[in-house]
DNA sequence: CACTCACTTTGCGCGAGCGCAAATTCTCTG
DNA sequence: CAGAGAATTTGCGCTCGCGCAAAGTGAGTG
């Protein structure tokens, strides 16, 4: 096990108010795990027996029906807490983490979650305010499922994206991972043909570049009017 | 202020695994308030002063977008704790809370959750738990609304409705409140004049029986089958 | 460097379910 | 108990976006 830096990890928003020597003993149990691009973190309806924190990379949070159909539940960024199933009660993950690009993570056993947390509250609370804004992103995805119509969702989605995961290139802003026509079809619950349209559509008018795996916001502005305009209902 | 009646509410979810004096410790900064039926709560947006418990009722929560269509995120029934935006770091309530029939609730003032949850780690366990379970049934939301068609997801929030809140009758499970199409819609994602003609067609089958602002599954088993049939894409 | 496979684009037809409108029925209130 | 308003039902046309199909375009590999 690699003696891991805490100099880097400090600043990270699920440490944020923990001390130095704190941070040193929420460390100590943890190991850090490397994954390759595409390989599973854990699997949907397998025992929770670790849960992590991302160094480096991008992971995928996945949910597959019974029918086996596919739903990117959201996007994991560096720094983020994920597959916290057991300081939510639960024994199993209710959904896959796969790594979108090589990953470098944190991983503690599920078992240390209650001392872990009760020893630091700090680390408590900040992870429960990261439940809470996924529960909101939860229910927000939820209203624009039923409030908006494809267009607004795929629009709301690549914004959501790029403000997470945007990195600034000549172009405008660049999604920081290899992302498909599929994959966005997947988060907005759209097809990939539908997606494909849109996406030929806005490159037209300029609002983004895209390619193979690869999608660039050059105006995030009107692509916010295209998220905004025409409600239905 | 009435003294409250501990021993009617030792039983509920929240407090399990409490002892009998910690209960009452719990209790003692609690205030029971009454609300008329349609009566909000809690307001969307407003600051979250207090946390709820429900102790008798039911109550509808709502968010409305800016563009003011209104979404319903859940019903609370008995026994749940709700209004827990303290809890997960966030300030102010991201939707209303709506007495469905006239209600009884127990209210503490958020500024005592840190406390409360410290002092009381089964009452925090409890309440995580419950987040874990919202969670996850919110992105169980996200994916129907993403892969299912209007049928399949209005029988799934029927059959949700009846597990949480059913009151056996002579003609089957009742739903235990004043519910209108045009709720259904807004839990769905459809028009209240698509799940008319739903709520039509499966009382031509005797699947449901129904009439203003109530509804009746006379016939689980089928209602599942129309659930689950035909998935799409 | 060619081959293959994955990803993407585009066309076309169709159907689920919305939008609008109007009639009907039930409940509550004065 | 009559009137009014809220909730429900039903009809009809239209559109968005899916389903299917097929062609095109990279990018990685042996």
């Amino acid at each position: 096990m690699p003696k891991l830096d805490a100099s880097l990890i400090a600043g990270l928003p699920p440490f944020e108010g923990l001390e130095k020597d704190e941070l040193e003993q929420v460390l100590a149990p943890a190991r850090s795990l490397r994954f390759e691009r595409e390989k599973p973190i854990f699997e949907q309806e397998a025992e929770a027996h670790l849960f992590f924190v991302l160094l480096d990379g991008h992971v995928r949070v996945v949910r597959t029906t019974t029918e086996g159909q596919q739903v990117i539940v959201r996007y994991i960024s560096e720094g983020e807490v994920f597959g916290i199933a057991a300081a939510l009660g639960r024994t199993t993950y209710p959904a896959a983490a796969i790594a979108a690009v090589d990953c470098v993570v944190l991983a503690w056993p599920s078992a240390l979650w209650p001392e872990l947390s009760t020893r630091f509250p700090a680390l408590g609370a900040n992870t429960y305010r990261t439940v809470g804004s996924r529960l909101q992103e939860a229910h927000t995805r939820v209203v624009e499922m039923s409030t908006e119509q494809v267009e607004q969702r795929v629009a709301h989605a690549l914004l959501r994206l790029v403000r997470q995961t945007g990195r600034k290139t000549g172009e405008g802003i660049e999604i920081d991972f290899p992302i498909t026509r599929q994959d966005i079809a997947e988060m907005t619950g759209a097809t990939l043909h539908t997606v494909s349209r849109l996406m030929s559509a806005w490159e037209g008018e300029g609002i983004v570049t895209s390619g193979r795996k690869r999608v660039t916001v050059s105006d995030p502005h009107r692509l916010m009017l295209k998220a905004e305009s025409r409600e239905k209902r």
